[in-house]
DNA sequence: ATACTAAACTAAACCGTTTAGTATGTCCGC
DNA sequence: GCGGACATACTAAACGGTTTAGTTTAGTAT
């Protein structure tokens, strides 16, 4: 055998191309400028990806492997690690290539099927189950209510700090995330007093009550 | 003098254009495709339009024409009132045409500064005003906290429906509407009962006393 | 007189491949 | 351990074929 593909020419055309996939967008990059801005022959880039969109999958996993995520912490203060959790902000650098690398990428999965699913879901999942298992935590510790939908409630925290993500740059990073986490410790401590069940948490437990007498019929049958 | 540009012809051009553009996205939809799907000539599309930035704007601006936004009802019941605001859907056909639009927009306008701006202020101003306008009914009618904060309730209750619009169409509109508000509800309410108070009202209110002293000065000077 | 169509045309950009030649890491015989 | 042989990743450059934005031309319709 011989030499294996060169670690750095790798890591080096990954950089380029993240740095103009957020500069231009993605389909205003060219592998042309994409090879020369990373000093490495376009040959070469097609030796390490098959195309164009596969690099743009790395490209898109690269930045999101950048971003270690926010520090799971559990203080005792639950609301104090929620807001920690909305606040944070990989570093003042990657946030910035980050915000501008958005748009680009929700663009391109919105053409690309394949790609779309899989961003969404490798990205997405992560703040999700996050977040998830802060609020489960508040569940366990009898803060939220039992019932608390753990689907809406990342819509609740994440959809606020995404709205100004794309259209309100202008308000407060801090500020909102603080809103956002009281607001909802309010409405979800409101709820538990007054034992409220949503639309959906009826329609999930009606699923599973129609699920146990599907099995109790096959049990039958069988 | 003779012909004026025909009218037919520009709408026909604006209404291919918009179809495909949220089809393809606009980077992947060519003129001569739109030309095409228009029954228009291609020459004659540049007799309309200077460029594909041109064009490109100009279908923002029509598809913005074309929702009507929110029928703005007061039945009585805020609480139904604001679920209906972030239920609405244009209707069938348009709102599956904004929604594949939108990407591209936002992907346009990260690439188009001005355009980027000019889009923000117009398509989301006249959202955040009528919500505004609905949180302020609930403050003078004593539901909500006098010291609600517009802007965090606009990000609170558009926020997660522009998650869903994002990331999960998987999750039901009409649920997630119905959460939203419930949460925020309950949220707000504790808030009034607690005589709450953000972080930004309070700067608001310094910064109120503060321009209130300088005018203070001023007068003395005078 | 001018807006239109149809079609050809230019000039440039792009993706992805290929070619020719260079550099470099691995393995084998010694 | 060492040096040459070999395999292969690399560079630079060009190329093929397609696609694009935008123009032009010749002719038709209003």
């Amino acid at each position: 055998m011989a030499r294996g593909l060169s670690q750095r020419a790798h890591r080096e055309v990954l950089e380029a191309a993240t740095n103009l996939f957020a500069e231009r967008g993605i389909d205003a990059t060219s592998m042309d400028a994409i090879a020369a801005a990373s000093g490495v022959s376009k040959a070469t880039v097609y030796k390490h990806w098959a195309d164009k969109d596969a690099l743009c999958l790395a490209v898109m996993v690269h930045v999101h492997e950048l971003d270690e995520g926010p520090p799971e912490v559990d203080s005792g203060d639950l609301r104090a690690d929620l807001k920690a959790y909305l606040k944070y902000q990989p570093s003042p650098k990657k946030a910035a290539i980050q915000k501008r690398l958005m748009p680009h990428l929700i663009a391109y999965s919105a053409r690309n099927e394949e790609f779309g699913r899989a961003w969404k879901t490798r990205v997405m999942e992560r703040a999700r189950d996050s977040l998830k298992k802060l609020l489960r935590r508040g569940v366990d510790r009898g803060i939220f209510p039992a019932v608390l939908d753990e689907e809406l409630g990342v819509a609740l925290l994440l959809g606020p700090m995404m709205y100004r993500h794309i259209f309100g740059p202008s308000v407060n990073l801090e500020w909102l995330a603080e809103g956002t986490v009281e607001s909802f410790w309010l409405g979800a401590c409101a709820a538990r007093r007054s034992g409220l069940q949503t639309e959906n948490q009826r329609a999930q437990r009606r699923a599973k009550k129609d699920a146990a007498e599907v099995r109790e019929q096959k049990k039958k049958i069988s």
